[in-house]
DNA sequence: GCATAATGATCTTTAGGAGAACATTTTGAG
DNA sequence: CTCAAAATGTTCTCCTAAAGATCATTATGC
């Protein structure tokens, strides 16, 4: 599976999901999606604008991890 | 921006486009934009599949690159 | 306690991936 | 070279989930 850690590197920067949506111009809703890991469907320009706005590499925002 | 490394890990496994669609299960049309680069979104479960096959983490199948 | 901000939840709209079908190109055997 | 099969490119429709907006609920702090 492919795990997301928006949740941890925003906890790290101890960021909103408010202040992360205003600050990259994400839509709220995607970054809560994320953020709870309910998301199935990634828009590339999301993921730039994160790693952008969180100065991470994509491999510290998506983990693939083996098993189901 | 992001960039899609999946042409490169093809090359270097000499892997044809249907072999990773077949092997993957994921549509050879999705395997062809992301080869191509010309994907704007991706499921997740795609990732995984990728990842899965080729044996590599997601940072190797994606990058952020600064600028544009 | 109250006002404001943040989050959660839900709805509609819409972009683009998924999937399939057809066209074209490449490859290899004879 | 010729032909057939495979691989790739292209284009179409369908459908899902992100985007965007709104309302309800829950924190935060003054």
């Amino acid at each position: 599976m492919i795990k997301c850690h928006l949740s941890k590197l925003m906890g790290e920067r101890k960021l909103k999901i408010v202040d992360v949506a205003r600050e990259t111009g994400v839509n709220r809703g995607t970054i809560t999606r994320l953020y709870h890991e309910t998301a199935s469907r990634v828009e590339l320009e999301t993921i730039d604008a994160l790693c952008r706005f969180l100065g991470c590499d994509v491999g510290e925002l998506f983990e693939f991890v083996e098993g189901s």
